[in-house]
DNA sequence: AATACCAGCAACCGCCGAAGC
DNA sequence: GGCTTCGGCGGTTGCTGGTAT
């Protein structure tokens, strides 16, 4: 048996919110604040489905909402943000006060990607348009070095002064000036050699989190069962 | 002036994971 | 452990207004 809807279809209003409707559920929120957004739509007097309300609060009532064009700046940290973190909406709009994960991914799709189109880099790779695709992981390390982005294979090996972390059989993606101010601590392991010098991590594996069931890669830092120990995770 | 096309954005849909029973 | 419910997320759709022809 299949999941139930979350509201009764036939008795909910759909399409652009009316004024009135956008009155009603600011006043029921500021009265009782955000709370069960299933139960929301009934006690507000309104014919929305509670997802329906949800949405429009957090897209477009809430009050610390900054409307307005985006700065070059905020561009900027977006196309950082989005290469560290891909399409992760969420975790991007948590870098960017007043703005919603739907306004970023509506201006991801509809000028950065154009941006990045236009200076040749692939919006989705952030790599260089018509690069071979190959292996690379992120590295969270504080580097002096102000070199950002793709280190090639070919690059790494005519560099004569590598240090034991550029010299690293798999590439090495860094975001040196993007402070996160997280950092993830893995249970010590022994170091896992890399398989022939590839080493494919999934995203949820990159970060040290739990692995999904699509996951085949190899496990954070080679761990294979994926498992984070959250003791050691610390938020600054 | 009418029509076609396009860009921007609000809103919807469907899936997933967590929590509760 | 399995099922249901709910909140949250990312992908997609479709409406609207602006511009080109």
């Amino acid at each position: 048996m299949g999941r139930s809807p979350c509201c009764e279809k036939a008795h909910t209003n759909k399409g652009a919110w009316t004024k009135e409707e956008d009155d009603r559920l600011i006043a029921y929120i500021r009265a009782h604040g955000e709370g069960c957004w299933r139960s929301l739509p009934k006690a507000a007097g309104l014919l929305r489905c509670g997802k329906s309300c949800r949405l429009r609060w957090i897209n477009y009532l809430r009050p610390d909402l900054k409307r307005g064009n985006f700065t070059e700046e905020e561009d900027e940290l977006i196309i950082k943000l989005h290469s560290l973190l891909g399409n992760k909406w969420s975790l991007i709009a948590g870098r960017l006060p007043g703005r919603t994960d739907n306004e970023i991914k509506n201006y991801w799709n509809t000028h950065i990607r154009r941006k990045l189109l236009s200076r040749g880099i692939d919006p989705a790779t952030h790599r260089p348009i018509h690069a071979p695709l190959s292996d690379f992981t992120i590295t969270f390390a504080k580097g002096e070095k102000k070199d950002v982005g793709i280190l090639r294979r070919d690059e790494e090996k005519t560099r004569s002064s590598c240090s034991s972390e550029e010299s690293a059989p798999w590439r090495q993606y860094r975001c040196p000036d993007l402070n996160l101010e997280l950092s993830i601590s893995p249970p010590f392991q022994q170091p896992v050699e890399p398989i022939k010098g590839k080493r494919r991590l999934c995203f949820t594996c990159s970060l040290g989190l739990q692995r999904t069931k699509k996951c085949k890669c190899n496990g954070f830092l080679g761990l294979g069962a994926g498992v984070l120990d959250y003791r050691t995770v610390e938020m600054k």
